[in-house]
DNA sequence: CCCACATTGTCAGTATGCTGTCAATCATCA
DNA sequence: TGATGATTGACAGCATACTGACAATGTGGG
């Protein structure tokens, strides 16, 4: 339970909202947990220099080796604009590498370097240890069904999200070069 | 359920993780999550021009006539930097006035402006309508579960965010200046 | 074959979110 | 009182996020 606000002066006009609604609205809570979320990875993971958008994009390269930065988009669900800054970084730690495709000049594909490959090899107990973390406070029953309904709720979404999961599509078009 | 990312081509080395591991991860679907409720908001409230930061902080000063941007931050739990930025948009925007403490030459003290209080006002209809927007999916019985948890799991992971929220020690030194 | 359209990566611009640092100011204590 | 340390707002720097635009390139229709 959020602390309750208790104006000790009684107001003459009555507000329009209170910080009661806003501390129990779905989009305040899901801010802040996503902000809890993104503190302990990176609690957990300092000594790699990673962030959680880096490591999806990491995990999504080394499952789809030869992927292209679009397709990387589509897998994740993080905005393509984004990601090439995301690619850009991971590229300048030496994590991953950026080589022109042969058929479309246009196309740059995505694969891991052999650093890449072993961070990620050694960063997966702290990804999971951050994970179970956020977690932690609630009862292992209380943790399964919030993860249930949440992993419903963001599929049910999907769509309404700028830049929806099309990990099916997106692998549709690849395999010939990798 | 999230889309399976089924590799047609068997892998002679296994990989140390695989995209459904970040698909089900707790930090992954925070992240979604958030990202369509942004997205929902803005939607629902394009035609006030205001984003879900910036109504958590017109709904605090208009709580809390008087307030420091410091205070501000601790009530809402977002960045103290952060904030400075989103109050100059206000204050830009006609919202919002900065106003010098005479007790305290440092602090500025925030108030909300004719225009902001009638916008805020306003505004309240869409925002609801987006809050109930990004459960809609859910069974109403699962939007309580959900929400329930969701606010338990926020406030037991309070102080592991970066700006634990702090609404109660913030207003114990209010309430001489307004 | 050429033109219209789509795709790809990139960039500019805006808005969070966090880490530091800094000067101005305040509060406290020896 | 005078030095010390804390507080406040501001700023620089990095990393997401998203919008819209753009040039280069690819694709298909006429």
């Amino acid at each position: 339970m959020p602390p309750r606000t208790s104006s000790p002066m009684p107001n003459s006009k009555p507000l329009p909202v209170t910080m009661d609604a806003v501390y129990t609205a779905p989009g305040y809570l899901f801010r802040r947990m996503q902000q809890i979320a993104v503190a302990l990875f990176v609690e957990e993971c300092r000594a790699f220099d990673l962030t959680p958008v880096q490591y999806a994009a990491m995990v999504a390269i080394s499952t789809h080796p030869g992927i292209d930065a679009t397709r990387l988009s589509a897998v994740i669900a993080f905005d393509r604009s984004t990601l090439g800054n995301v690619i850009e970084r991971l590229e300048a730690k030496g994590f991953i590498e950026r080589k022109p495709a042969r058929e479309d000049k246009r196309v740059k594909l995505l694969h891991l370097t052999r650093a890449g490959a072993a961070m990620l090899r050694d960063i997966v107990p702290s990804v999971d240890k951050a994970q179970a973390r956020m977690l932690q406070p609630l009862k292992p029953a209380d943790r399964k069904a919030l993860l249930t309904l949440l992993a419903q709720l963001v599929d049910l979404n999907n769509e309404a999200s700028r830049v929806p999961l099309r990990a099916e599509d997106a692998l549709e078009h690849l395999g010939k070069s990798g």
